[in-house]
DNA sequence: TGTACATCAGTGAACGCGCGTTCACTGATGTAC
DNA sequence: TGTACATCAGTGAACGCGCGTTCACTGATGTAC
């Protein structure tokens, strides 16, 4: 007869409202200390507060979380290469403009390797090969991913006459592999240790050098 | 009365004779397939045929049996790159041999990469920083690192005009941040599934930038 | 050459951990009448 | 406007797994006498 003393508890997990974006952001923050293996479902779901299986409901498996989270950081970096870009002063120059907006690539790309080094690192644990470089999931404020905003500025380097057409195809893997490259190196290899003022000074050459060798 | 049948099983696998060395070999065949991530202590005792807490007789600790596997991973891709030199024809123009060197080492390091993923991931799940690129534990036949050697055959190119000195210090690590980046999109990252033709094109075009842009 | 003994590389059993995933369920919410 | 009901996003408990690591032990081997 204590029926009014075991009322109902007031369960203000029912009906969350959006767990799945609670849980892709909680699975983000997880994947900025620590990249993709991480982002462990049952550590996400407990941070958001609810049961572990809560998840199911919204993602097929682990896997489906880490994809969305993997999309997630794809986002952040090409938001960042796109602010790299709009935050450039406008040159007459058409050709030194292009140029400038390579550099600005490159420069954007390493910074955010090394500001989120978790992202990025699941940024690249892509699911897929190259046709999810071009997937317009991928793509940012400009409706480019990362890849076509590349390549939008390798045509401007050709159109102004910096580039030959003939060297143009391809160029966008080449000019990604050295940046790429000093990234990974720079946040997970040898070269971790590296002061800021030596890593600016090769961050600045591996660029020229890129613009020369192309 | 029956101690003749309860006689001493004969256990072979009292004094193994080199574990430490069995371990660390199953441990890399763990590695090649599956990186850094799947050199699983137990099932390193497991295939040795051994009982898991025996490794701790040889190792502090699983990271301790990871370590040792790095560096097999290192000594590996040493050799590859000395061996890649070796087999080089003896050219008559010094300017010539260190650039066909450079790429030789290039060819190698990509090679390697492809050849042994699972090596090549393990070898830069490196435990110190720039420090370790230049250990003599890392030494290959030549008595020289990975690093070691490439630095040698870029002050061959300064010997021979070919590279200004200027422009030599830290060209190793802009020429090692090119070919590790297209490496690492290649073996991990969106460049998966591009035909063997393709690869070898881009690896041409690539080696052919850092040597122009350096 | 034979014997006693210390060494220490291996054993076997167990531990606690945290994970991903499955099950049958419950009860707040939105909808149809 | 009020009521019955279906929906489905959440619960709670449990599972099996394999891991790294610790413990007290055992017995083959090498060495000293």
């Amino acid at each position: 007869m204590e029926e009014a003393s075991t009322r109902p508890p007031h369960r203000s997990t029912y009906r969350h409202g959006d767990l799945r974006r609670a849980l892709v952001d909680a699975g983000t923050e997880l994947a900025r200390d620590g990249g993709p293996d991480a982002v462990v479902l049952r550590e996400a779901t407990r941070r958001v507060g609810v049961a572990p299986n809560a998840a199911y409901r919204h993602f097929a498996d682990r896997q489906a979380l880490v994809d969305a989270v993997c999309a997630v950081a794809q986002l952040r970096l090409v938001i960042s290469m796109e602010r790299g870009l709009a935050d450039l002063p406008a040159r007459r120059d058409a050709a030194a403009n292009a140029r400038a907006q390579l550099r600005a690539l490159g420069v954007a790309y390493l910074g955010f390797a090394q500001r989120e080094p978790g992202l990025f690192r699941t940024a690249f644990s892509v699911p897929g090969g190259m046709e999810y470089a071009l997937h317009p999931i991928l793509a940012g404020n400009t409706g480019r991913t990362a890849f076509q905003l590349l390549g939008r500025v390798l045509d401007d380097l050709v159109d102004t006459g910096v580039l030959t057409a003939a060297r143009r195809s391809g160029a966008e893997i080449l000019a990604w592999s050295a940046v790429h490259g000093l990234a990974v190196l720079l946040i997970d290899g040898p070269l971790r240790g590296l002061g800021p003022a030596t890593t600016a000074e090769i961050e600045r050459r591996l660029i020229e050098m890129v613009e020369h060798g192309l």
